[in-house]
DNA sequence: AGCACGCCGACT
DNA sequence: GTCGGCGTGCTC
């Protein structure tokens, strides 16, 4: 076994295989499978995963492992198998899929250096040279370049006089912190403190610290202990008598907050039949997929907490996903309050080495529970006895780049190779996971109540149409005008909620709130400024804006779209007392500031909260009676299948903002298209309708949950390049498909020119096609190969965003 | 992804 | 005649 299989880090599809390298010697039995290990690759050294070890390859001359660079595999056989399954039904690059799986501090850094040859001196070197080579210095690559004496370099590496060297580097540090203990035994250490000289007052009391407290301390806790400094602890060093050392130390992202221990609340009748399942299936060790509906506060929380107690109590450990955007320090207090240090909790707001830390302590076992956003899926528990998807709903659970994984999919599989439970949670279902549900592939759970019996919010739907054809232009109603002032003159806050997405504008008209259509794929058009014309991005129709609008002639027919700032103004002119806080990515950039204005929010500092998408979850103060959705419809008219569902997600998570405490709540929702099926029924909290209203459509226009998508799109610089490849595609497709299956195009993309490349793409929709795999494999073979034709193939395998 | 090898244009 | 442009192909 002294041949290892290597990964390594080039994602192309050429190197898409393994390598097989030497391993020396000194390093057997040193390395093995999921490890990282510097290689040399062609004139460099790079970064490589080690999949394999075996005793003998095809390949005869071997090149060695240059060095490990873990004491122990970062990836178990688990993650390994994973990775593999990962690269095979997201088709992407076995390199991404490793990366994927870890922490972004443990991806390679490379450096490109200079120095000196072995035998060579300054002086052989010509004059201008000598200054960057003194006292052994390495010289950068990239400083060289802007010094521009690459070419005197490359003479002097020609006579042998300098070297070129590839060095890997880690991207953190293990943060080390010195301790002091003591270097010999506590009858001698009393011995010592009386040879102590009189003068040195400081270091006996430093002695007789460690007298009564005989063990390792950090040296900056020693030194504010004893009010000494460090030069008296290192005098003692030097005597001997006690032992610096170093010591790796965790960076504590929540230094400086506590949390309150929390204990687990009485579960309801609704709660505890909803946990019963959950429980036996952990009881039996049971694969099972829950999902767990329960309307806004209906308590689905502490169904999460106390399943996740059953699991540490047998000893096995958790992943708890939350939408990147809801992992607010609300709901990192909810589990740090309930199980403290057994909690690390992973999101985009933390540092790479704090990342990093909190990965170790689920590495190293210190850690039980792993809360976090969608990498956090692939937390490297040994023994998982549950996994839990919060907002099952979320769009974000997919990541759109490689590998275009689904966070939902992960879980299964690992929760398949555990034998244990997934829970998928959320007060709006997915339509793929109610209807898998309905199907009985997933059990079905459901808390129909608010706790302790609140109703949900009265919610009243405003017609703007109507507010328009009154005289009223600005972008509030009168009704929602009124409620506000009577807000604040009631000293009770108000949520302001804005979609901003307008950028891909729609065509609407004002009067009657018509939105053109594609005739074919019944979704709106998307409206382009470039000569006044709409498209479909789906199957390529296009057509010219009406001048005046198909079903009611009215001319007030145009292309939609208001941002968070121009709300801000006008509230500041038609409510100059009201105190706003505008919540949005403008001003929330910095660190630390999302939760600084939630605070505030929560302090009463503000009466009303204006926001976009981050506003919609988790917010959870008892003084929110108001919930004002600005224009429901903005979200409803994009080119997405999915903009019904969004739209009635988005809704009703909205309105559960308000009124989850004593005070009642209340929910204005404005719309221009207030008919429409997935604003009603929002309005009326009635998702079962909903989903069975939006399950026929996706059943007449074959599309998910009844039908498979996969998207393929191809990018060229020349438009005719691109068309006539995609042409080829979809022939070859429909060639390679059963005649269920549907596939449409080539069209264009809905960005249809991205850094003055074209693209257009194929989708497919089908429901069993055992092969499909297997055929994109093929296309992305056939066109990653040749990087001449300078033609790009991506494939998005169950796309999210069909752009 | 880099990098080397290699084959054609504008310069000391 | 040489320096250097970037097209093509390889990396265990």
């Amino acid at each position: 076994m002294q041949i290892a299989s290597v990964i390594v880090d080039v994602p192309t599809k050429q190197t898409d295989r393994a390598f097989d390298y030497f391993i020396p010697e000194q390093w057997r039995g040193v390395i093995q499978p999921g490890m990282r290990v510097i290689i040399p690759f062609g004139p460099r050294n790079i970064q490589g995963f080690v999949i394999g070890l075996k005793a003998e390859s095809e390949f005869k001359k071997l090149r060695e492992i240059i060095a490990p660079m873990d004491l122990e595999p970062v990836l178990n056989k688990e993650l390994l198998e994973l990775g593999n399954w990962l690269t095979e039904s997201t088709l992407c690059f076995k390199i991404f899929a490793f990366q994927v799986m870890l922490p972004a501090a443990l991806k390679a850094k490379y450096e490109k250096k200079v120095k000196l040859a072995i035998g060579a001196a300054v002086a052989d070197l010509p004059k201008p040279l000598h200054a960057f080579f003194e006292n052994d210095v390495l010289l950068d690559w990239e400083d060289a370049l802007k010094s521009g004496i690459v070419p005197l370099l490359q003479k002097e590496a020609a006579k042998g006089h300098l070297e070129v060297i590839y060095m890997v580097k880690e991207r953190v540090k293990k943060k080390q912190q010195k301790y002091i203990r003591p270097a010999v035994s506590l009858d001698e250490l009393i011995e010592e403190i009386d040879r102590i000289p009189a003068k040195a007052e400081k270091q006996r009391q430093v002695l007789r610290y460690f007298i009564e407290n005989f063990n390792e301390v950090e040296l900056k806790k020693l030194v504010t202990d004893v009010n000494t400094s460090v030069s008296t602890v290192k005098a003692l060093v030097e005597k001997k008598l006690l032992k610096e050392f170093e010591m790796e130390v965790y960076r504590n992202p929540f230094e400086h907050r506590t949390f309150k221990r929390t204990k687990p609340l009485p579960l309801t009748e609704a709660q505890q039949t909803a946990i019963g399942p959950i429980l036996n299936a952990l009881e039996q060790n049971q694969h099972e997929v829950f999902l767990l509906y329960g309307v806004t506060g209906s308590g689905k929380t502490e169904i999460y907490l106390q399943s996740i107690q059953e699991v540490i109590e047998k000893g096995k450990e958790a992943i708890v996903l939350v939408p990147e955007i809801a992992l607010t320090p609300q709901m990192v207090n909810r589990f740090k309050g309930r199980f403290g240090d057994l909690v690390a909790v992973l999101h985009s707001g933390l540092s790479a080495g704090e990342k990093y830390d909190e990965w170790r302590k689920i590495q190293r076992k210190e850690v039980k529970v792993a809360v976090g956003a969608r990498s956090a899926i692939f937390a490297p528990f040994e023994n998982l006895g549950i996994m839990i998807i919060d907002e099952e709903h979320e769009t974000s659970y997919k990541q759109e780049e490689m590998p275009r994984y689904h966070a939902r999919d992960v879980a299964i599989e690992r929760a398949i190779n555990h034998n244990c439970p997934v829970v998928l949670g959320s007060a709006t279902p997915s339509l793929e996971s109610f209807a898998r549900a309905q199907k009985k592939v997933y059990h079905l759970l459901t808390l129909p109540n608010r706790m302790n019996k609140q109703s949900l919010p009265s919610v009243e739907i405003i017609d703007m149409r109507e507010e328009l054809r009154e005289g009223n232009r600005s972008m509030f109603s009168r009704k929602l005008f009124e409620m506000l002032k009577d807000r604040i003159e009631k000293r009770q806050q108000s949520v302001l909620f804005l979609n901003k997405r307008g950028h891909s504008s729609f065509v609407m008209c004002r009067d009657c709130g018509y939105v053109v259509n594609c005739p074919n794929c019944d979704i709106s058009l998307t409206y382009h400024r470039v000569n006044e014309q709409m498209k479909c991005h789906y199957c390529g129709y296009e057509s010219y804006v009406p001048k005046h609008c198909p079903e009611c002639n009215s001319e007030y027919i145009r292309y939609f779209g208001t941002g968070t700032q121009k709300v801000e103004e006008e509230l500041g002119k038609i409510l100059p007392e009201a105190r706003v806080i505008r919540m949005d990515v403008d001003t929330t950039g910095r660190k630390g500031s999302h939760e600084r204005l939630l605070t505030d929010f929560k302090d009463g500092k503000a009466d009303i909260l204006l926001g976009t998408q981050m506003i919609a979850k988790g917010l959870d103060f008892p003084n929110i009676t108001l919930v004002g959705v600005l224009s429901a419809d903005t979200m409803l008219h994009l080119p997405d299948f999915r903009a019904s569902e969004k739209t009635f997600q988005l809704l009703t998570q909205v309105s559960g903002r308000a009124g989850r405490h004593q005070l009642p709540g209340e929910v204005i929702i404005q719309t221009y298209t207030p008919e429409h099926y997935s604003i009603e029924l929002a309005g009326r909290h009635d998702y079962d309708l909903f989903y069975q209203r939006e399950m026929m459509i996706r059943k007449t226009h074959h599309y998910p949950p009844f039908y498979y998508l996969s998207l393929i799109t191809v990018s060229h610089e020349q438009l005719f390049t691109v068309v006539s490849a995609t042409e080829k595609i979809v022939s070859y497709v429909r060639s390679h498909v059963s005649n269920e299956a549907v596939v449409l195009g080539p069209a264009a993309s809905p960005i249809p020119r991205i850094n003055n490349r074209y693209r257009y793409q194929c989708l497919i929709k089908y429901k069993r096609e055992p092969n499909i795999i297997k055929t994109l494999k093929t296309i992305l073979d056939q066109y990653q190969k040749d990087t001449k034709s300078g033609l790009q193939v991506s494939i998005d395998v169950n796309p999210y965003i069909l752009m």
